[in-house]
DNA sequence: CCATAACATTTTAAGCTTGCATGATTCTAA
DNA sequence: TTAGAATCATGCAAGCTTAAAATGTTATGG
C-alpha cells in the first residue's frame, strides 16, 4: 500500500514556494534600486544592515547569510571607500565594521529609496503587523 | 531640515528582513534533505516543482527565478538521467520537461524527506493558512 | 501578406553563496 | 594553570543566479 498525499504536507510546500516567492520578490526591489546608486543587490543589503559599528558575523546574522559571504561583501565595499574594518575594542579576533562618511551618506540615499514603492505595498500596516509576528513565530533562533 | 527616520518604514524593512530569514531557514531544510539523495539545493527545488510535464519557463515561474537558470540547473538533472528535454507538441519555441522513471521515484522519496520536520514547524496548521493568505495578496502577478 | 513585436530557450560574463579548511584568539573545565 | 573546545575571520573550490545578447519561433497590426 503506497502513502497517499498528505494534503497538509502539500500546503506546507505552497507556504514555502510563496515565502519564496516574496523573498524573490524583495530581493528584486532592493536589486532594482540599488543600481541607481550604483551598487548590486547584496552590497545594498549589507550597507541597509550597517545600523552602527557591528562584526562580520553580526552582519552575517543580519543578512542571514554565512560568514565567509560577508568578507566577500565586505571586501567590494572596502575598495569603494564606503566601509571600514577596524580592530575589535575587546576581542582581537573580531573586526569591527564601521561606515565611512561616504558611505553613511549613501545608506541614507539607499533607504530613502527602498522606502519608495514598498515591496510589501500589497498589505496594510495591520496585515504587515500580523505578518511579522507569524514570520517572528516560524524563525528558529538557535 | 532633515528627513526623520519614519516608523512605518522602519517596521516595513524588518519585515523584509524576516522573510528573507525564513526563505533562508526553508532553503536551508531543502538543502540539508538534498544531501542525502546526492542533490544540491537548487536541484532538489527543481525536481520538488516538477509537479508534471512543463516548459522552462514555467518551472523557471515555479522557481521563483530567471529562465536561464533553469537552463543550468536541468543540464545538471538531465545529465543525472533523472528528467528529459522534450519537443513541445504544439509550440517549437519550447522544450517540454518530463522526469524520468527514476526521476519521479527520486522525487517521491524527495518529498517525503521534505514533508519530515517542517521549517514551518513553529506554526499551527491554522497560521500556516493565515500565512499563506497574507503572502499570496503580498505577492504582486505580472 | 508582411513587417514587427513578442516569446522560449540558450550562451556567456560577472557576481553571489555555501561548505570546508586554516590561523589566530578566547573560553572553559579539570 | 593549562589542555582542549569553541569562536572570529578569511581563502578557496564548487556551485548558484542574474542580466544581456543571440537564435529560432510565434503572434499581431496594418
Amino acid at each position: 500500500m503506497t502513502k497517499l498525499p498528505e494534503p497538509q504536507a502539500i500546503a506546507e510546500r505552497e507556504v514555502c514556494g510563496l515565502v519564496n516567492g516574496l523573498a524573490q520578490q524583495i530581493a528584486d526591489h532592493v536589486r532594482g534600486r540599488a543600481v541607481a546608486l550604483g551598487l548590486t543587490a547584496a552590497q545594498a543589503t549589507a550597507l541597509r544592515e550597517m545600523t552602527g559599528p557591528m562584526t562580520m558575523r553580526e552582519l552575517a546574522e543580519r543578512m542571514s547569510c554565512e560568514p565567509s559571504n560577508t568578507t566577500f561583501v565586505i571586501d567590494k565595499l572596502e575598495k569603494q571607500g564606503l566601509v571600514e574594518r577596524r580592530a575589535h575594542p575587546t576581542d582581537r579576533r573580531a573586526k569591527q565594521l564601521v561606515l565611512t562618511a561616504e558611505g553613511g551618506s549613501l545608506r541614507e540615499q539607499l533607504l530613502e529609496l527602498l522606502a519608495q514603492d514598498s515591496p510589501l505595498g500589497g498589505l496594510t500596516p495591520q496585515q504587515q503587523r500580523v505578518l511579522h509576528d507569524l514570520l517572528e513565530q516560524a524563525i528558529i533562533r538557535p
